[in-house]
DNA sequence: ATTTATTTTTTACGCGCGTAAAGATTTCAG
DNA sequence: CTGAAATCTTTACGCGCGTAAAAAATAAAT
């Protein structure tokens, strides 16, 4: 430890008794040479607390080895336990990751492209804001950088999308509803930032003609990222209004639902699925706080673990086959029934 | 825009009409050229949509244009929010932030400072795990980076500590709460990871002593990031026992009131201030979920805006300032009472 | 118009590392 | 032990830009 600093590779090469282009080797992939080498050169690492300089390593490799990670919305928690998994696995695999959030900004999500541009990364896990999105931005994007698209798919961008299967969230929720007591009315924001929105209103109506029974879907007004207030203040108003044409809802998503349930309780409702109960409220997506609802929230859970562990591998495969993919792909996983107390 | 793609500065230069060490310095600085030069470079990067490449910049200047943003936990909806701000701030000033989330793992934050270090960010804002955090690795850290800390304080630890006055919160909450009711008996972990939740017992202790009231700390077990799981079992063990020696509770921070109230709802204990209700409960932190509890959280809430801002300038003054202040710089924000349903 | 201060151009070198090529060395199968 | 294959060393160049120094051009002040 008493060393003196290495000032860079050339000194750390002569140091530790290996020439540079074979430590520079190293650095590039340690498998890439000799066991006994790589252990000769660890040894020094350890010895001499070296590490290369990463600005001009990135310099002249044609690949980095960053990984751009943008999420829609950090202060949704969803997107924060989905972060901790592909930033773990992508520093086993040896990458770097970037994290970007996008905090519900089209203008954001721009800018984080044209950084991640510069930032040449090998690869990019892309969840777009949706709607707002500017599609043209994202596209061209796609086409100098590898991208996945996880959570929000945006048909045909990026090389992949891995993602849940709304339809298998709506179908179970329908199914359990219908089938439990009265069938439900669907509760969602009139203008849904989130396509996964369309996708289950689309799967609900589905749902609902195949089992014969009429649907209803409740559109409440709101824009921006704050879906708990939205839900809030439409439930508020369809309370009030007594325009609830069963009683039974199922929210779009579990932050509509979470405003939902604190507007029954501020009314007076009894939200649950025993005797006296005056109403059943269950959703999608099985949000970290849905656990702690009064009373806890019946749900559909995403696959979590599979979605980012899979949106991971498939961009591995990506960079590893270049960039391209022969078509595009996309995985879509099943969604968990998660029984609560809230219907 | 139908020009050919610009290569390097060099060429840039040449197609803008300047010479490149004046671009160069244009892009370390813009207002460093004149008005009349500046404007001919940025109608040439218009132009031919030229951006040099951050790799090659940052290698050989002294100090780069990063800021690293390092939180403790991203999954907690606060810290996104914060984010939110903080990343803002920074573009606007010419910076280009990193962000970092420890993810509740000393391990993490420990791999983030020496990822951060390699950056050679011209100052990163570091709130750290708390009491889990290798003190000695952000010692050395904040000797090599400047560093100013945000959140949780860590004695003596970085240039600078911008965070909210924990005195000032419970200050206002007991304050308030023994004025209009039976007086508060505090709730909180047994072993905090958060040394905030150490200084918020002594406010308690140190408050009630000065009311002249009998102070009860109900300290519940519970390790990790999980902290409405750990109030939520913690209130069930409490309320089953009838352990409660006061009918107000005051949780040491929001989320482990949200558990908490979720135990009452599953008990049945009806929570307010309202004739006929059980049970008083107020917390800290104004955490983003709190309006949506039920019944909504009487708490008290951050100054999210100026601790952010505060802590951004603070950091671009200590970047001016070489990366050393005199002396080490504390500011403490207060609270402010949130009156809602739940006490 | 002349002097002075400011800004830009020209020229040139260096940063730390990637990487190519040719030769030397080591490893390992037979 | 021999020879081929794998790995390493030596040498050398280039990447894109920062930046220093001196000369030239421009702007501001007298």
């Amino acid at each position: 430890m008493g060393e003196r600093k290495i000032r860079n590779m050339e000194e750390f090469a002569s140091v530790s008794g290996i020439s540079r282009p074979t430590v520079s080797k190293y650095f590039n992939d340690p498998t890439s040479v000799r066991a006994s080498t790589r252990a000769r050169i660890e040894a020094a690492i350890e010895q001499y607390d070296y590490r290369p300089n990463i600005y001009a390593m990135n310099q002249n490799r044609q690949l980095t080895k960053n990984i751009g990670i943008v999420v829609p919305y950090l202060a949704d928690p969803f997107f924060g336990e989905i972060v901790r998994v592909i930033e773990m696995r992508c520093i086993e695999a040896g990458f770097s990751p970037s994290l970007f959030s996008s905090h519900g900004e089209p203008e954001q999500e721009k800018d984080i492209l044209d950084t991640l541009r510069s930032l040449k990364p090998a690869g990019v896990l892309l969840a777009p804001l949706g709607r707002l999105s500017d599609k043209s931005a994202i596209e061209t994007f796609c086409r100098d950088v590898p991208t996945v698209l996880f959570d929000s798919n945006i048909d045909g961008m990026g090389e992949a999308f891995v993602g849940s299967d709304n339809y298998s969230f709506v179908s179970q929720t329908v199914e359990y509803l219908s089938r439990t007591g009265e069938p439900p009315c669907f509760f969602e924001m009139k203008h849904p930032a989130n396509p996964n929105a369309n996708k289950r209103r689309r799967a609900y109506l589905d749902m609902m003609e195949r089992l014969q029974l009429e649907p209803h879907v409740m559109q409440v007004d709101g824009s921006g990222w704050a879906f708990e207030e939205i839900g809030r203040k439409g439930a508020h108003d369809i309370l009030n209004r007594q325009a609830l044409p069963t009683n039974t809802v199922l929210c779009s998503n579990d932050r509509l639902a979470i405003g939902f349930l604190s507007a029954c309780f501020e009314i007076g409702y009894k939200v649950g699925r025993s005797t006296g109960d005056d109403l059943r409220v269950a959703s999608h997506d099985d949000h970290p706080f849905s656990r702690y609802t009064c009373p806890s929230l019946t749900t559909a859970a995403h696959d979590y673990g599979s979605v980012s562990g899979h949106a991971v591998e498939t961009l591995f495969r990506l960079i590893e086959s270049g960039g391209r993919f022969q078509r595009r792909e996309e995985t879509l996983f099943s969604a968990r029934l998660i029984m609560r107390d809230s219907a």
